[in-house]
DNA sequence: CGGAGGGTTGATTCCCCTCAAAATCAGTGG
DNA sequence: CCACTGATTTTGAGGGGAATCAACCCTCCG
C-alpha cells in the first residue's frame, strides 16, 4: 500500500506495471488522452474499487492512465493472486466478480449519457450515480456527499467543458435542485434530480446476481 | 440455434431468459431506449462474438434490448456452462475470456469518441473497428467490406442524427476517403481514414495477452 | 502579499439538431 | 412489367446547445 496525494498519476501507460490497484480511500479516476491534448474521463475510482479487475489498468489501448482527484490510499494487488480469486468460489470472489459487473453497467450507463442525454441530464445522472456508489459504501447519505473532484475533471467525464458544467451546475442551484460547492454534492431536490437525470436507481443492484445470492454458490 | 430474420429482437428485458447468446452468422446490436424514445446503440454482435458473457443480456440496467440488423444464425448458450468453461483452463475459455476483454476495451473506444472526438472521426473510428473485428475472423479484406446497417444505427451508436450521419459519409466520399452504399464500406484512401479517426489499429490486439504468445508482437 | 489553480461570467462562433420534403430503393402484388 | 407501398437516403433551411475565446474573481497557501 502506497499513500499518495492529490492531482498524481499512479499507473501510466509508461512506467505502470499494469497490475490491479485497490483504492483503499480517496478518489482516483481512469482517463486517456487524445493527440491534440483532449481528456476523456473513463471512469472514478472510489474507496474499495479495485483497478484493473480484468485486463490491464493501462487500458486495452495501453493508453490509458490513472489519477488521483483526492490523497489517496492505494494497494498493489498481484494479478495472480488477484486472478486465482476471481476464479474461486469464495466469497471474496463473488464479491469481485460483481464489482466486475458492476463497473461494466456503470461504464456502459456512461455511453448513454454521453450519446444520447443532453448534458443537464448527463451532470445530473453523474452526481446521482457517485452518490449512490458511496452510499453503498457507507461514504455518503441521502442528501449529499464530500466530492473532490474539480469541475473541469467532471466535464472531461461527460464530454463537455468546464465552463459549460460551471454554467449547468449554476442553473441547477438556481433551479433548487442541487448545489456543489468547495467539493460538496447537496441534493436540494433529490425527486425532481432524478427526473432531470433519468435515473434509475436500481441501475446498480445486479438483479440476476440477486437471484442466485441465497447462500449456495453457483457451480 | 435459431434462425432470425434481419431486424427482429432476440433479447428484451421482457421477454429474454437474459442467458448468453452466440451470434453464428450476421449482425446483431444492443440498445437501450430512453424515455422519450431516443435510442443508444451500446455494441454491434459480429459473427462469433458471444452476448452477454459476463451478466445477462439483458444488461445491468435490465433494460437494454439486442435485435438483428442482418438474417443472423443465434444460439442460445447456458449460463452455467458458460461459466464453468469461462472458469475452465482451457483453450476456450481462455478465448472466451479474451473476448470478454476486447469487449470492454470496444466499448471504452466507444465512450472516448462520443465523448470528446468530432462526428467525423466517430465515424470513421466505428467504420475502421468494424472492418478490424471483420477482418480477425475473416469477413472483410483491407479494402472493405459488407455492412448490413442503416444510418440511423449508425447515428444511435454513434450519438448523432441520421441526417447528419448521411452527411458525414458524404463529405467522406467526397474526399474521397470512403463510400458506403447499398450495404458495403468501402476504403478508398484508408490512411487518410486512419488519420481522421485517430484510430490505433493495435487496440484490438491486447497486449497484455500478446505477451503469453509464443512470437512476442510488438505493442 | 503575491502567485496559482480553480471558479464565474460575458460575447461570439459553429457544429450538429430539428423540421420538412424529395428522391431513391426494396419489396409486393396485380 | 409496372403500379403501389414503406423504408431508407438525400438535400435544404433555420435554430440552438455547447464550444471557444477572453476576462475577472475567488480562495488557498507559502
Amino acid at each position: 500500500c502506497r499513500y499518495v496525494t492529490t492531482k498524481q498519476p499512479i499507473a501510466t501507460p509508461d512506467t505502470d506495471s499494469g497490475g490491479p490497484l485497490l483504492i483503499g480511500n480517496g478518489w482516483a479516476y481512469s482517463y486517456t488522452l487524445l493527440a491534440d491534448g483532449r481528456r476523456q474521463v473513463t471512469g472514478f475510482h472510489l474507496p474499495g474499487d479495485v483497478i484493473g479487475l480484468s485486463g490491464s489498468t493501462a487500458g486495452s489501448d495501453g493508453r490509458r492512465s490513472v489519477a488521483t482527484a483526492s490523497d489517496c490510499v492505494v494497494c498493489d494487488l498481484d494479478r495472480a493472486v488477484l486472478d486465482h480469486i476471481l476464479h474461486s468460489n469464495t466469497v471474496l470472489g463473488e464479491v469481485l466478480r460483481r464489482q466486475a459487473t458492476v463497473e461494466a453497467a456503470i461504464t456502459e450507463q456512461h455511453l448513454i449519457s454521453i450519446g444520447r442525454r443532453k448534458a443537464e441530464s448527463r451532470l445530473a445522472h453523474l452526481l446521482l450515480e457517485l452518490g449512490a456508489r458511496l452510499e453503498a459504501v457507507g461514504l455518503a447519505d441521502a442528501d449529499g456527499y464530500r466530492c473532490p473532484v474539480t469541475q473541469e475533471l467532471i466535464a472531461d467525464a461527460l464530454g463537455l467543458t468546464n465552463v459549460h458544467v460551471n454554467r449547468l451546475l449554476r442553473r441547477l442551484r438556481d433551479q433548487r435542485v442541487l448545489t456543489f460547492v468547495r467539493g460538496f454534492v447537496a441534493f436540494v431536490d433529490k425527486p425532481k434530480l432524478i427526473e432531470i437525470a433519468e435515473f434509475d436507481p436500481g441501475f446498480l443492484a445486479l438483479p440476476d446476481l440477486a437471484e442466485h445470492r441465497p447462500h449456495g454458490m453457483t457451480g
